[in-house]
DNA sequence: CACGTATATGCGCGTTGAAGTATATAAGGA
DNA sequence: TCCTTATATACTTCAACGCGCATATACGTG
């Protein structure tokens, strides 16, 4: 398990991502919300972990796990590169957002703006994270 | 293989679509370029259509691939949670982004990130759902 | 110390998916 | 028609991953 995509690739995972977005959560608190087995919870987390996905602190017997930015930046990363490309089709999103997988959120107002462009060659591209 | 994660978990299908980013391209140059088996790509390139990532326009013998954006957005969706998250963090993010590969071919950059230091706060807040 | 709670880990199993090799389909040209 | 190029598919390993189950570890409390 190397790469951040291969880590969010698993729907149990990103549920819990998810679930740390509101605010930090104990184990337990996951393995409820989630009615998720405990081992299967902690063997998650520890992926998670291992891979910069979050971070624990103890609290007592328990272990709160709260969210870190990078690997998620480090997503976004890649993703810049081909927002250039979709930021013309922002209609066809509309209909297609539908059919999504069910962690996913939805979204209030889009803005079109961005001037459209078709490049050759390079790809090389930063992307700070503002999508807005 | 049902989620847009589960398709781009794969790094030669992420090399494929950096590929596509600059323009369209044939079976064979991605073949040629990517230094891939051509059944590798093929199959690769059913996936990814399937998925809706790529199209393809059929020119003689050729079958051109080109990107589409819907799935892209579906990612940057979901992405989107976290987005205010890691804002604070963009520090941070400088020094991570140097670890990884913009478009990797083939298995390169595990990008593994180290032990970092804690945070502490908690972020109570309802989420946005902002995109693009 | 004994016991309950909270979390982590080890092991075996079943599934899945990527790769390799061979072959099939299709189109163009001699 | 035969041959070459271009792409797709079928079949077979092979390894990785997620899960269930049992158990280990750690902490708090009586």
């Amino acid at each position: 398990m190397q790469s951040v995509f291969e880590i969010i690739a698993e729907p149990n995972r990103r549920a819990i991502l998810s679930l740390l977005v509101s605010s930090q959560q104990s184990v337990g608190e996951i393995e409820r919300q989630l009615r998720m087995p405990q081992p299967t919870v902690s063997k998650h987390l520890r992926v998670l972990r291992e891979a910069g996905f979050v971070e624990s602190t103890v609290d007592a017997q328990r272990r709160l796990y709260q969210l870190k930015p990078e690997p998620f930046q480090e997503v976004n990363a890649w993703l810049a590169q081909f927002r250039r490309f979709w930021s013309a089709h922002l209609d066809a999103l509309e209909r297609h957002l539908d059919h999504m997988d069910p962690s996913t959120p939805k979204r209030a107002t889009p803005t079109k703006s961005k001037p459209r462009r078709r490049r050759r060659g390079s790809n090389r591209e930063r992307d700070k994270g503002e999508t807005q």
